[in-house]
DNA sequence: AGGAAAATGAAATTCATTTTCAATTAGAAT
DNA sequence: ATTCTAATTGAAAATGAATTTCATTTTCCT
């Protein structure tokens, strides 16, 4: 039931991976405009509609540009726009994620988050177990080395999950293995 | 409220680990009756009681060897006897993996699962998206590669998880990267 | 405009997990 | 062996995120 209508004509990479080493998060607004014209054009091609909520939620939802929970984009949402419900705003999610425009993510609090993404792109994540940041990251020794390992077992991978949680550089005091 | 209770005297490997190459299956049975007692022990010293119920769960579950969950081993458990209740089994899950003798596993199916295993012990998987085996590996250059990209962001890991979903050699006909 | 199909949103449902609570049991103390 | 207390049990209820239902509204094609 995954993924019915993917068909996204190329793959479009908004990706500013790895611009925020250290740091814990990095403006980085990429056209949100082109983007939205190019969902306008995907409802369209679909026989989908465009509406006056699918508008303000996949703007509010890329220009956050995070890992975001449905309800918590609802909340945003929902400050300035009190008519727009959840249900709404979770189904847009959802469409987003079917057209390849977003990605799922389930973390260890087994919330499912959502991040602007082509299904295409890929990156890995690193949690921050005190502040609860999401650094990312991509790392193609990484990637032969998992493909090396399954090839052992003879499996053939079509997704991964790789998860790192521990303590980012500015909650290393907090960190249980270091002082203390 | 997590490991609150951890404090095992030794690791006390039982791994079989990668024993299963291209198999799905191996039996392997280590010593189950020390592993209870060892328990038994680990009960007594924290003033924990030993009961009919959990003698029974535990023999099962360390039988089982598998990535199964609570429902599951409740049901295995049911056929012979009736009168064990799911939360009992539930509530000695949870009390294995407090106490160091069990994992929780949660792989994308979002079913917790459990595996007999040392606290300290450690391993990732391999889930076949077809017939749903779980292959284990551990991989040393894997391992040491993730902390030489996590240093890259002053990063401290206290745990990873990584999971491959693929087919498996023998599903490997339904794979729909090959022919199909 | 008219109409069919899609979208909306409040409420209900699902489903695994976790908690509650009254009754039972283990095991230490007497 | 009996008593006593804290731990355990298990049925039932609660939780909480995710998903579905359904009556109403909206989009957009003719
Ligand atoms: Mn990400
Ligand atoms: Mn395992
Ligand atoms: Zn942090
Ligand atoms: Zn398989």
């Amino acid at each position: 039931m995954n993924f019915i209508f993917l068909d996204r004509p190329s793959p479009l990479s908004l990706t500013c991976i790895m611009g925020n080493r250290g740091k814990h998060k990095t403006a980085c607004p990429p056209k949100i405009s082109e983007k939205k014209e190019q969902l306008k054009a995907f409802l369209r091609r679909k026989g989908f509609k465009s509406t006056r909520q699918r508008d303000i939620i996949v703007t509010e939802f890329l220009k956050t540009g995070e890992h975001i929970t449905a309800e918590d984009l609802y909340r945003k949402i929902n400050r300035k726009n009190r008519e727009i419900g959840f249900t709404t705003v979770y189904r847009t999610l959802k469409l987003l994620t079917k057209s390849g425009f977003a990605t799922e993510r389930l973390f260890a609090d087994n919330l499912t988050r959502y991040e602007p993404l082509s299904a295409e792109d890929h990156h890995d994540h690193l949690i921050c177990l005190s502040c609860g940041s999401i650094m990312e990251f991509e790392n193609l020794k990484m990637e032969r080395l998992q493909e090396k390992i399954a090839g052992e077992f003879g499996f053939c991978i079509i997704t991964h999950k790789m998860e790192f949680y521990g303590y980012c550089s500015e909650c290393r005091d907090k960190c249980p293995r270091h002082d203390d």
